[in-house]
DNA sequence: CTTCTAACA
DNA sequence: TGTTAGTA
């Protein structure tokens, strides 16, 4: 997979992120302190996102308003890894490292209910053992 | 002008 | 979350 580097390279200010997600730089800014993304940073400081960041902003968002908060969000999407994920890494190849199976798959499950709409006869999960991660 | 951190009428 | 202050 080489695209992955691509994917994975800083490209964008917070500023073309906002226009790109519809988020405001107040949420993406807040979603980074709880490490659902780790976009790098210039020498400056400024922050510059990924395509992956984006598209996992956009991931964000769509839990979001489906009432999911931070902590539901945690579990869904896969854990960001700092050295595949960070830009100022990308020459050090690094290899995602593979989680338990059957976690794994159940996050896959999860993630698909969540994002993708519900569709018949898969409410249970949400309802019952998920109902935490949601919003009162 | 854009972004950053910290803080709260 | 919004928003503002004071920087870089």
């Amino acid at each position: 997979m080489g695209d992955e580097i691509r994917r994975n390279m800083a490209l964008f200010p917070i500023g073309i992120v906002m226009k790109l997600t519809d988020l405001t730089a107040r949420q993406i800014r807040y979603y980074e302190q709880h490490e659902l993304i780790m976009p790098a940073r210039t020498s400056g400081n400024q922050r510059l996102f990924s395509f992956n960041d984006v598209e996992r902003l956009l991931e964000i968002k769509s839990l979001i308003e489906k009432g999911v908060n931070i902590a539901g969000i945690k579990q869904v999407l896969s854990p960001v890894n700092k050295e595949s994920d960070d830009a100022t890494v990308l020459n050090e190849h690094t290899e995602v490292k593979r989680r338990e199976l059957t976690d794994k798959q159940l996050h896959k499950m999860l993630k698909q209910q969540l994002l993708g709409g519900n569709r018949r006869g898969q409410v249970s999960l949400i309802q019952g053992e998920l109902s935490r991660f949601f919003n009162p």
